[in-house]
DNA sequence: ACCGATATTGACGTGAACGTAAAGGTGAGG
DNA sequence: CCTCACCTTTACGTTCACGTCAATATCGGT
């Protein structure tokens, strides 16, 4: 089966489609949604993101014990499922988010953080040749195939 | 069951630089590799490819019990190591050289097929979208490093 | 004849990314 | 108070894609 539509928006989240039916209440910016609701929304199971949690790639406030994400978390979430898309381990994502989490910088590690985002960024453009090439074969199959008819 | 090795060129091989000195000698056009000359020309184990013979992706000839790649047997693999590199699991890529194999197509089987074929180039230019974005993401936090230099 | 390099077939081990119970807490509603 | 629905942790199971021995040929060279 497909994959979803992964929308991401790990910078300040602004909606388009719903709300996603904000579990409950409280201030109006402050909206949060319940696990099953981003479970939901990402076609993902709960597990799934507890596992996330687990490997420290989102940490969610509680209430009680129950978990409440934020619109920052959503996004965050977001931002795993994609990586995820285009092949990264959860410990190649969580690597990323821990670049990109802290305006936190002395000089080697920016260094060295630019450094391994280049390499990053070579792979997949040799990631994306190869899917270019795989859709070009598969859609030079289909009009082969259309051609039989 | 055939006897006879269905080899499906897959197009015909688009050769690397060199010809990876081919284990031996013999005929100019039949040229053959050893599994370890396949094995540091696509930098993948022998193991590697030793289990996608097991999971019915190749099926190389044999010299006694020793394992003889033709071309056609190299592009193959090349497809296979291509197939990986965009995310597909070994069981999706036996289904699509598996579909692309026979000339051999009964009117049903190519509609399947066909149908097939477009969910996963739909699939695949959702992929290519992550993949962007995630490009682009990634370089402008390249850019925002260098910025801080 | 011997040696070392390379080949083979099992068979078991491993890491990643979850799935799947099992057993229990928590709050809203009838 | 009791049920229902949803949340929690703990823990063992599973699939995929190989890795890692181990024991055993085979082949080329000296």
């Amino acid at each position: 089966m497909g994959e979803g539509a992964v929308q991401t928006n790990v910078e300040a989240g602004l909606e388009a489609a719903e709300p996603a039916r904000p579990s409950a209440v409280g201030s109006e910016t402050a909206q949060t949604f319940s696990i099953t609701d981003l479970a939901r929304e990402f076609g993902v199971t709960s597990r799934t993101i507890r596992f996330y949690e687990g490997e420290g790639l989102i940490l969610p406030e509680r209430r009680g014990t129950t978990r409440l994400y934020s619109r920052g978390d959503r996004a965050r979430l977001a931002w795993i499922l994609r990586g995820r898309a285009v092949g990264f381990s959860l410990a190649d994502i969580r690597e990323l988010l821990d670049m990109y989490a802290p305006g936190q910088g002395r000089r080697p590690q920016l260094e060295a953080a630019l450094a391994k985002s280049r390499e990053r960024v070579s792979a997949l453009y040799d990631q994306r040749a190869a899917l270019d090439a795989t859709i070009a074969e598969l859609e030079h199959f289909c009009r082969t195939i259309e051609a039989q008819l």
